[in-house]
Parts: C-alpha cells; structure tokens; sequence
DNA sequence: TTAAATAAGTCAATATGGCTGACGTAAATT
DNA sequence: AATTTACGTCAGCCATATTGACTTATTTAA
C-alpha cells in the first residue's frame, strides 16, 4: 500500500441521482457555506487525537487506560490534592475516579495520606513509581509540543498558550491558570467550584441534595 | 455554596510523616523539575474538555453521543465519503463505527448511496435533517473559538492554525490539511492511508492479513 | 480467467470508562 | 445537636471501544 495515493474515487458530490445537479436542499442564502472556524475545529480534533495516543502504549504495558493517565499526571502535578478537586477537574463522577483511583493506590503508583488539618480528607500523592510513570507518559507529549512549536516563529508559544486559555470555560480559567502556574505553592488549595463551577440554583429547592456531581 | 471559595487545605506537600522535610527521592539531579511544556499539556487538556462539551445537551435530545457527532460532522464536511476513509479519520474499527453509523442511517441523518465507480463503496451523505443538526452542533464550538480568537492579537489565527496543524502526526499531516482545505473539491478523494498511515511493515509474513484495522 | 485484494457488513464476546441511585461513616461546621 | 462535607462503596446500566472470525460483492492483478 503506498504512502499517499490519491484514490480517485467519488467525483459527483450529491447523493441524488448521478445526472442531478449538487443542491443542497436546506441551504439558506443567509446560511454561510462552510461553518466558521471549521478547520480549527477539525485541526483541534486531529491534534488531540494524536497527542492523545502519545502515551498509550506505556499505559497498556502497566493494564492502564487513560482513565489512570489523567488522574496519574494531575496527582503528580498536584501533590497532596483532594479527591474532591481531582473530580472537579476531571468531571467525572465519584464513582468513575474510585475504580481507576483504586487499582493505582493497589498497584503503588498513588498513596493517599489522610489531611492533617482536615482528617476526613484523604490527600493524594504519586509514589517514586507513580512519579516515574507520570513522567514518562508525558515526555512523548512534551516532545510533540516542542517539535510543533519550533516551526512556529518566536513567540508563538504565547500566543497558543493564551489561545489554549481562552478556550477554556470562563469560570473555571481563572482557577485553572492558578493551579497550572503556581508552582511555587504558598499553601494554597484547588478550588474544586471554581475549576468547575456549579450551575447557579435558585434559593431553596435544591435538587442537588444526594447527588455525587458537584 | 459560594462561588469561588480557596479552601486552604493542605499545607505540607509531602506525603511523608508531618514534620518530614520534602523531597522527592526519584528527583535526579539532571532532571528538571517539572516536565517541559507541562502547561501546555494541561491547558490543552482543559481546552479540548471544555470545546467537547460544547455540543453534548444538543446531542443528547437525539439520543447521540459523541460518536455520532464525530460521524455527523465529518460526513457533512466530506460529502461522498467512504466508510474506509471515515474508518480512518476516527482511528476506531469497522465494528465501532458500524453501530453508531447505524442509527445515524436508521434516524435518517446520514445516507448511503452505492458509489457509482466502484459499487462495493456506499458512499456517505448528511441527510438535510443530518446537515442541520451537523450545523448546530458545530456552531457552539465555532463560537467558543471566535471569542477565544479576538482575545488575541491580531494574526494569532495562522499561528493557532499552524500549531495545531503541527501537533498532528507527521504521517497525516499532508493529508489532513488537503481534506480540510480542498473544499472547492476537483473530484478528490481521501487517502485513508495518509490520514491514518499503516506501520511500515516488512516485506512478506504480514500478520496484518485478516484484520480490521486499516 | 482464475486468484487475490478490497469495501463493506455482520455475529459474538469482552473491556473500559462513563453514568445513576442508594447508603454509610467519619469529621467538621453551624 | 443537627447539618454539611469528604470520601467511600455496592449494584446495575450504558456507550463506546476492542478482538476475532466470517460473508458478500466487486474490483484488480497474476
């Protein structure tokens, strides 16, 4: 099978009959041809896809799925974090962090150590391996990262990292760019509603009493 | 339940016992203390969670999931498409995609006609009712990238484009930038070769023989 | 013209990672 | 003393992915 070969296949774009003429029927003349920004949207899909499957390997080698990546690499970058913001990041629920969550504290890679302010907190570290592993999975896609923005010209790094940020939900950004570049920690905390804040309820009536979701 | 409420929990960053000073044992010397590019890898994540999250209420109300808008959306953009090249794209095999494919046949968003060259090819085709919901779905995140757009300096659009456009996998790169940019479409095709390349096999004893995947 | 490759579909079984709902327990807050 | 919070757990369900095997057309190549 040769590396690019253009296959030649479909040359009528219309599912109507071969002969009609390609008329979209729901096509408005107000209605913009193309969506905007549909290359960024499919460019955003490509890029993920592939920086994604970086790691994926290395994970099988250990019976991991990316479910245990993320909870690996956030854990690893945030020492001593609650399950609680762990589950505001992620959005997942309770239960679907306890299994993957689990099979890592079995395995050694993450040692949960009770608050020592808070005792019903049970604060989350990576172990040695765990670190080891953390590292590992995300150095294929540091490298990515790299080889993708030296073709870029300086500055550009800027521009993408304001890009990346501004793509992120309004009211969790400001929370988010707290907890990506305070490396130096003066004792702070995540902040699991703002990472990822709660629908504003009405005043009474709360319909959110029993639930796991934040 | 307030809105952006720091909780100061956890001082000491170490799991070790209280008073243990902090250090890392696994920390080389010539290890940098944190991953390269480890922002961005955050900020990517955050970004693509949030962009994703777009359209998921929309889809719910037809019983969609994501799958079926990755299907919906690339269909809509490739009219005329075959299975093998979708196949592709996805990087997800025959039998996963056949299910979702299904129902988006069956609820009559997406129309298979025999191509008229080759006849084993049914060739892909958004519905109107396809068309549009492909429409409004994407719509919500075409607007997410707009305002994330006009926070930056004028320009910034080429370099995000450039950048995401590098972060694909060299192999595809080609092939992803002609499939997104070709839309006056000269009776081209895709190359699920190049969008999603086969590893370079060595030369007879193929144990790919039988499979599903491309 | 026979053989092989390709495009597409299918059946069956399995795994992963989500979800809801319901409870329980310990600790902190009011 | 009552409530809220942090965390965990059991049970079941669902969506989406996987592998492996097999069938049917149809096209292409030996």
């Amino acid at each position: 099978m040769a590396d690019v070969n253009f296959k030649t296949a479909n040359p009528p774009a219309s599912p109507d009959g071969d002969a009609t003429p390609l008329t979209r029927p729901e096509l408005h003349p107000d209605e913009p041809v193309i969506t905007p920004h549909c290359d960024l949207i499919e460019l955003l899909f490509y890029a993920y896809r592939d920086f994604t499957s970086d790691p994926d390997e290395r994970l099988a080698a250990f019976d991991f799925g990316r479910a245990h990546h993320r909870v690996l690499h956030f854990v690893d970058r945030n020492p001593g974090m609650m399950v609680t913001d762990l589950l505001a990041i992620l959005r997942i629920t309770k239960q679907s962090l306890g299994r993957v969550l689990k099979q890592l504290v079995d395995k050694d890679f993450i040692l949960q150590k009770p608050g020592p302010l808070d005792r019903r907190q049970r604060l989350l570290y990576t172990t040695p391996t765990g670190h080891a592993l953390a590292r590992s999975l995300s150095s294929p896609q540091s490298e990515r990262l790299s080889r993708a923005l030296a073709t870029l010209p300086p500055g550009s790094d800027d521009i993408v990292r304001q890009f990346l940020h501004a793509m992120i939900d309004e009211d969790a950004r400001d929370a988010v760019a707290e907890m990506i570049y305070n490396t130096d920690r003066p004792a702070r905390s995540l902040s699991a509603a703002a990472v990822a804040p709660t629908m504003a309820l009405p005043e009474g009536a709360d319909p959110d009493r029993n639930s796991d979701r934040k």
